[in-house]
DNA sequence: CGAAGGTTTGAGAGGCCTCAATTCATGTGG
DNA sequence: CCACATGAATTGAGGCCTCTCAAACCTTCG
């Protein structure tokens, strides 16, 4: 791996408070690895045999049943993913795919395994990031069951701008055709419920939004800090939920 | 706390594998509480001060916003609940109410926490919930976002009977209403979902259900086991699933 | 400039929800 | 033990929301 890349994995969540022994030897057994865009990471179903580190780019993770197709997360740098089936040493439940040409580590889970037996300041910091993936996913359940598309989107365009720092516009991190399969909808539909929202304070311009009116949108989102991550403790900064992992840097 | 508990507790994953002195740590701060029946145990939004085990009876967790009402998942003996939230030290994401008369031990999350520093084994058994619990949410998304009413109906029926052991015939664990909450319909459509499954190998009997054609029941679910939990590897006995805790026992 | 793919718009069907009424199950008090 | 009250489950009617299929439009990129 290339050693610019040490200090932004260095201060992952995971790795922050761990010894500087634990982490040389962790760094040790990764090797790093650049992806084309669209390219199959590995598929849901396959022994998840190292935990992925993005440094660079955009990965997206999905789920399929049936002919069908899902957005489940979308993960940006600098980030970890599949943690939990790593830890299990179990199959993958997502499959994973890169958006951009994306550079990414590669930590064998036996390795991780290993380290975090021996250390445990990882413990802590595995701990921390598994429990706050499953809050994420709870949320995402929540977000399911409790709201309809409308309020979906609202309320995910309000959490975007926040991201942004406040932003009243900015430029969709994703095609319109990811974000809607990850709210839970068709293209079409999401297209209809952004046609829908130009009424409660928001304006189009391809794949710019621009918020004209944040109360009237917060109005129609019933934002809820229970369900949005609406400060920053939870919300270590992915474009789209529940992934574990987190972003900062890049 | 009762002793006859003990040897229960004693044998939840959490605390299988620790030692004897953190055990008895533990349930030296731990007290022991029983509840009547559809009583409020927590509201979501409160902070998550205890690590819960439900030692006997029944607990719902479910969620509210905007007026409506969502059941996230039943909790049956012996299983903890709440752990994420506890270890994060946040706000619970869900509310709790009891469905039985319910024994419940509260355990401080403040020495849940001190115990996990001090015994890299609690540490372990706490990470390996947590990803189970990650993973068990991963896969309710998948259900909601991939497949239809039918489908999760059908799929959770199978599911069920293999809980049981196989059992052709089973009687709901829980009010319909409440089943449908937790598979995302409302109980009417519960109801038509059912009369329509009649074609697809299942017949009703009140709260019974019997699988007359097995195969052509797991026809309808286009059952997955990255979707539904069908080895015992993953599902440690929830009535449904992805509480953190562990069921077996009671 | 043309091809490919994303986005929008339209028309139509179907699924699921809402509201309402009826039936059924449970439990209480007379 | 029955009458009644309460709440769950079912059934029906109607409507909205979301999906599907299809075509047109727009953007990107070779």
């Amino acid at each position: 791996m290339r050693d610019e890349d040490k200090p932004a994995i260095r201060d992952l969540p995971l790795f922050r408070a761990v010894t500087t022994q634990t982490f040389d030897g962790l760094m040790a057994s990764t090797y790093a690895q650049s992806f084309p865009p669209q390219l199959e990471l590995f598929r849901q179903g396959d022994r998840a045999d190292f935990l992925h580190i993005l440094v660079e780019g955009a990965v997206e993770l999905h789920a399929e049943w049936n002919g069908r197709d899902a957005v489940m997360a979308v993960v940006r740098p600098v980030s970890s993913f599949i943690l939990a089936a790593c830890l299990r040493d179990q199959p993958a439940l997502m499959s994973a795919r890169t958006l951009e040409r994306s550079r990414i580590l590669m930590l064998p889970a036996v390795d991780l395994r290993a380290a975090i037996r021996r250390d445990p300041e990882l413990a802590a910091a595995v701990m921390g990031e598994l429990a706050r993936g499953y809050r994420g996913m709870v949320r995402q359940v929540k977000n399911l069951k409790l709201r309809g598309t409308r309020e979906r989107l609202a309320a995910w365009l309000l959490t975007q701008s926040r991201r942004e720092g406040g932003a009243a516009s900015f430029v969709l991190p994703v095609e319109k055709r990811h974000l809607a399969s990850y709210l839970g909808m068709t293209a079409e539909s999401l297209s209809r419920t952004f046609a829908a929202l130009k009424k409660e304070g928001i304006a189009l311009d391809g794949a710019r939004v621009i918020i004209t009116d944040r109360a009237a949108l917060a109005q129609a989102a019933g934002q809820d800090p229970l369900i949005d991550e609406m400060d920053a403790s939870e919300d270590p900064g992915e474009v789209m939920l529940p992934s574990l992992g987190r972003p900062r840097g890049g």
